[in-house]
DNA sequence: TAAATCGATCAACATTGGTTGATGCAAGGG
DNA sequence: CCCTTGCATCAACCAATGTTGATCGATTTA
């Protein structure tokens, strides 16, 4: 299984397509973490420099780093570099696929019971 | 954080409000693995008895036994014993809450930038 | 009642994931 | 230029999770 210190340069879910479960596992993941949770709630109030968000939640700097890795190669986050800062941004897109793939899995759910032995 | 093997008795995910940040972490976390969720689609056609998934799935008995646990501990699962075996079917409100709390999550992030230094 | 089957549980182990502190590098500022 | 600042990355460590094989209780069947 791709562990998330392997995970390569291109966004796990750039794809625009209908999210694959593999895909979606992905994001479940990333979003399972109360760090990151922080993290993406911090940025719903909009774009964020890496220094603000170190001191607003109090973290410290590689490990938030670390944190914006995982969000940013599930294409949950995007960055842009500014002079000597880095700013995240949410890409809400990103939530919109899981939330449409979590859908359907639950509408493909709905079938009757079979008796076994 | 409370470990997938300290998890007490009830569902962590059965109160009837809206989701918990800590509970919704539970779910996402909870399907973010691929044999747990290979489980939650064979029982989207239907309540199953555990010898049924275990040859459907290919997977060793004690290590399905481990991940039922996990996904009935959430409250995405329930199961009910009939003679000698145990069926397992989905609690779809489950999935129901979690899309319902990414879409909160969803929709509180849509302000615009603020500028850093 | 003895033997067999289903499935839960446990302990030991393997793997994965997260944390920490150090280091490196790029961008400004003096 | 040299120094500082912001951030990524790395290696070593630690904690959480998943796996395996064995065992056990319950239920049924012979």
């Amino acid at each position: 299984m791709a562990g998330l210190r392997t995970a390569a340069a291109p966004p796990a879910t750039c794809a625009s397509g209908p999210l694959e479960a593999k895909e979606a596992r992905l994001l479940l993941r990333a979003l399972a973490d109360p760090i990151r949770l922080q993290v993406i709630e911090a940025l719903g109030g909009g774009e964020r420099c890496v220094c603000d968000l170190t001191s607003e939640l109090a973290l410290a700097q590689s490990k938030l780093s670390f944190h914006l890795k995982v969000l940013k190669e599930t294409g949950l986050l995007a960055d842009r570099q500014s002079g000597r800062w880095v700013y995240y941004r949410l890409q809400p897109e990103a939530l919109e696929r899981l939330r449409a793939w979590l859908a359907a899995l639950a509408t493909s759910c709905i079938a009757p019971a079979q008796p076994c032995g």
